[in-house]
Parts: C-alpha cells; sequence; structure tokens
DNA sequence: GGTGCCGGGAG
DNA sequence: CTCCCGGCACC
C-alpha cells in the first residue's frame, strides 16, 4: 500500500475477502483482491492474494466478501477457522460442525478458560477478524504457540479429531471413532500445520493437548509469523508475540455451551470475557473459585458445590432416589455428568446468575440418552484412559483415543527443546492422574474437579510442587511459590 | 527428611 | 501490594 497510487475510492482492489485456498483444500482464507479482469465467459476473475502471499486466481462466485457471496450461502468445513462475537468480543473459532439448519458449532478457546463449544448461526460466522480486541490478540499468542509447537514436533499431525455430529453419537463403536480418527487428521492436521500460522486451536485438540501445546509453545524458538489485517487495511506479519502462558491455568474441562446467538449472559463467558475496565494490571490473578456445572445432555445447571450438582444429576438425571443423603452414589456414577470451572471471584455472582440463565435446562430435556444405560455409552468405554470428556449437547465430544496418541507422540517428541520442560510439567499431571484414576476405578474421571480444599486435610491435595517437581518451580502457582497455600488443586482423588 | 503453608519481613 | 523465607506441623 505504498505505491502512493491512490485507488479510486470504490475499487474493488484491495477489498478484503475470503476465498478458498488453493493449497488449501476447501478452507476459505482471508485474502486480498489484486486485480481484477473480466473472463472470456464474462464472468469477473479475481487475483487474490493470502496472508502467506500465496496468489491465486479465482471466480467471483469463490469469494465470500462484500459485494460478492455471503457466508451464509457456503458450507464450512470442520476446521475452518472461523470468528464469531462472543459476549460482545471478537473471538477466533474453529468450525466443528456446520449443519443442515445452518446451524454452526464452533470451538473457541481462550487463556484462562476450556475450549468452549458455541453454536451459531451461520450468518453471524465470520471468517475474516472484523475488528481487532485486545482479546484476540491474546487468542493470536496463543495459537501462534500451537503454530510453534506443530513445527517442532516436525508437522507430525496432531491426532485430534472433531468427531461428527451425529443423530445418535453415542451409538457410535469404538471402531467408528477410530477412523474418524484416521480421516480427519490428516485434513485437520494439515490445515492447523501449514500456512495457517495463526490458526486458532483446532476444536478438536483436546484440552490436554491444548494444554501441553500451549506450554510446549511458550518456550518455542521456532520464527513463525502470524499475520492480520492492520489497521491501515493492509496485511501485518510479524513475528510470534512474547508468550503468556498462562501457566497458572490450571486444566479445567472442556466446556461446552449451547450459547444463543444473543451473545448474552452465557456464565463462563462473562469470566472469559475481560471487562472494559483493563486498568488493573492485577487483572489476570484475580483469585478463581470453583462452580460446577452439570454437563448432562441440554442441562447446563451450575451448582456452587460439587455435592450440589452430584445431588442434582442423581436425581434429576439418573433418576436415583436411593442415596439421597450422602453426596454420591454407590458407583459414583454422577461424577461423569459435571464439570468444575474456574471463574473470577469478581465475576462470579453474575456467572452464576448468568449461568443458570442461559443454560437452564433447555426444553429437549427429555433426551432419549436419559432411558439409555450408562453402559452402553462409548465414553464409558473409554474410562480404561482414565480421562473423561465432557460431552457436549452438539454431539461433538472429545476423542479419548486421540488423547492417548497424542500423550504418546508427545512423549516421543519431546525433549528437543526447552519445549519440553512445561510440557513435561504439564504432561505429569495428567499421568498422574490417570494412574490415579485407574487405580481407583475403571470408571474414575479425569477431568475431575477439585475437592475444596478446606474439606480436605492438609496435605491431602497434590500441590505444585509435587506436581511439577523443584526443577520446574516455575510452573508452580504463586502461592506456592511463596510458600503459601497452594492455589491450585491438583485432585488426588484418593 | 520431605512437604505444605502460616506468619512475618523486605521492598 | 508482591515477593520471599523462617519455621513449624505433618507425613
Amino acid at each position: 500500500m505504498s505505491s502512493g497510487k491512490r485507488l479510486a475510492k470504490r475499487s474493488i482492489i484491495g477489498a478484503r475477502v475470503c476465498c478458498p485456498h488453493p493449497s488449501q483444500d476447501g478452507y476459505f482464507f482471508p485474502c486480498a483482491i489484486q486485480a481484477t479482469r473480466t473472463g472470456h465467459s464474462g464472468q469477473n476473475r479475481y487475483s487474490v492474494k493470502f496472508v502467506d502471499g500465496t496468489v491465486a486466481e479465482v471466480k467471483e462466485t469463490e469469494l465470500i466478501g462484500q459485494g460478492f457471496r455471503s457466508i451464509a450461502s457456503i458450507g464450512l468445513k470442520k476446521g475452518q477457522k472461523v470468528y464469531i462475537t462472543l459476549s460482545g468480543k471478537e473471538v477466533q473459532g474453529i468450525v466443528i460442525s456446520h449443519q443442515m439448519n445452518d446451524e454452526v458449532l464452533v470451538a473457541v478457546s481462550g487463556q484462562e478458560h476450556p475450549v468452549l463449544h458455541v453454536s451459531r448461526r451461520i450468518q453471524e460466522v465470520r471468517l475474516t477478524e472484523s475488528r481487532k480486541s485486545a482479546r484476540l490478540a491474546d487468542h493470536d499468542t496463543d495459537y501462534v504457540k500451537l503454530a510453534n509447537i506443530h513445527a517442532h514436533t516436525q508437522k507430525r499431525a496432531v491426532s485430534g479429531v472433531i468427531d461428527v455430529p451425529s443423530s445418535n453419537p453415542r451409538k457410535r463403536t469404538s471402531a467408528s471413532l477410530s477412523e474418524d480418527v484416521e480421516a480427519m487428521d490428516e485434513q485437520i492436521a494439515a490445515m492447523a500445520l501449514t500456512s495457517l500460522s495463526c490458526s486458532p486451536v483446532p476444536s478438536h485438540i483436546t484440552r490436554l493437548q491444548e494444554v501441553e501445546m500451549w506450554a510446549a509453545g511458550s518456550e518455542g524458538g521456532h520464527s513463525s509469523s502470524y499475520s492480520s489485517w492492520d489497521t491501515d487495511g493492509s496485511w501485518k506479519s510479524s513475528p510470534s508475540p512474547p508468550s503468556r502462558l498462562p501457566v497458572s491455568a490450571v486444566p479445567t474441562p472442556v466446556q461446552v455451551f449451547t450459547g444463543n446467538s444473543t451473545d448474552e449472559g452465557i456464565g463462563l463467558e462473562e469470566a472469559f470475557d475481560e471487562p472494559s475496565d483493563e486498568s488493573s494490571p492485577r487483572k489476570k490473578r484475580l483469585p478463581s473459585r470453583k462452580v460446577y456445572q452439570c454437563t448432562w445432555q441440554a442441562c447446563g445447571v451450575v451448582s456452587a458445590t460439587r455435592s450440589a450438582v452430584e445431588r442434582h444429576i442423581r436425581h434429576a438425571h439418573l433418576m436415583r432416589q436411593d442415596n439421597s443423603d450422602s453426596d454420591l452414589s454407590d458407583d459414583h456414577e454422577e461424577e461423569f455428568y459435571y464439570t468444575e470451572i474456574e471463574v473470577n471471584v469478581d465475576n462470579i455472582t453474575d456467572s452464576l446468575q448468568h449461568m443458570n440463565m442461559s443454560t437452564s435446562p433447555a426444553p429437549t430435556q427429555s433426551h432419549m440418552d436419559m432411558v439409555r444405560p450408562p453402559h452402553e455409552d462409548p465414553i464409558y468405554k473409554d474410562h480404561q484412559y482414565g480421562i473423561r470428556p465432557v460431552e457436549s449437547t452438539f454431539s461433538a465430544p472429545v476423542n479419548i483415543p486421540q488423547i492417548q496418541r497424542s500423550l504418546s507422540w508427545q512423549a516421543s517428541t519431546s525433549g528437543t527443546n526447552s519445549v519440553s520442560l512445561q510440557s513435561q510439567g504439564y504432561r505429569s499431571i495428567f499421568y498422574q492422574r490417570q494412574q490415579q484414576h485407574q487405580a481407583a476405578s475403571p470408571k474414575s474421571p479425569t477431568y475431575l474437579c477439585s475437592t475444596q480444599r478446606s474439606s480436605k486435610g492438609r496435605g491431602e491435595g497434590r500441590k505444585c510442587r509435587k506436581v511439577y517437581g523443584m526443577d520446574n518451580r516455575d510452573l508452580w502457582c504463586t502461592q506456592c511459590r511463596w510458600k503459601k497455600a497452594c492455589s491450585r488443586s491438583f485432585d488426588s482423588y484418593a
């Protein structure tokens, strides 16, 4: 944009549009129109330039953007990077599914919160960034780290996958899951690894992977660049911003939201969202506390205590009237149907209110899952892994086998650089948890809620020192570093 | 001896 | 405030 030649006011040249990237099979990427000409058939053809410098000539009908086709006219493939508005902020996400009814399930990831699954109408999904928020900038940072770690692992595919939502996902067999894994690996990984240097966390990447990659990426020496539209309308490309790994962010379960499109009042979004008041430098250090959300399909009831949510699940979903006075049933089945949410104390009141409003039991309470015995749940079969994902209302559960695969390749590829330090720190948590849960019960979940420390005697929880070791003191929570009461709860669940 | 963390001090 | 650490109670 320094040609000095002034473009006509309405010139299409330079317009930001999106079109399928020639080397990214069907995935739409932002690009800028460089030139236009009229083809033989009278149809306009456009020369566009992508972020990565790729120039392609495309037909007018391939362009998505103002004056061209609208996003609503296309089908979004899973893995497509998109932007949506979440609580008034624009966030990056990855398409998990684009349903026939034009509903798009998007996985959004942030710094101090789990991966969110957000549903949006196709019209509300954008292929390009419409504005740059501080929050989004942070996301960019994280995603660059992901790109870094991908590069570090010599482009080995992250074995994450988006589970194809089916009418009844629970009936899917392990075999079909595995097939999906294989089928999607190539596609998704290719997108994540190649020109998508600023790609968001692929939704299919489990929380574990995500954390590990974050951790690993923060030390990444690989200079991947990230690009975005600058305010002057030109592409800006810069080296990876300094990493700001949220070390203190304890892995928390994937959160699933059946968020409506109005962007209002989703509890976790409140915590996720940053208040306009940025004046306090200590914002990110706000103490947080945990609430417990029922993950039974279409429920989402939030309780302040674990026992409360367990009671809710036991009575409302498991239809158990027995054990009414104990916190857990004999088989602890209710443990699988809630998840822990960490919210800032400042936000918690609002969060709870909002969550109760926006994720209150949906009218689909009569879901067929209620009549399906738990042992038919494929998820149950995966408990051998000791990892229990939260199920999505949109039937896009995290795929368990991937976690295993991820662990294995992470283990085999770590140690090539300083990356391994932090990722190992996190990995150890999960390994230890796995072992503990396996020992405790074959059904024991991993992503489990930490106990409130106050209810446990001192030393019963697992602290940063134990988890990370003295060598990784920088991974400890601040409290532990200061020899104060650990602010994290590595639940020993024993 | 290792660990978790209270209490208190320095800046 | 943040950051650090002596020292104590547990294990």
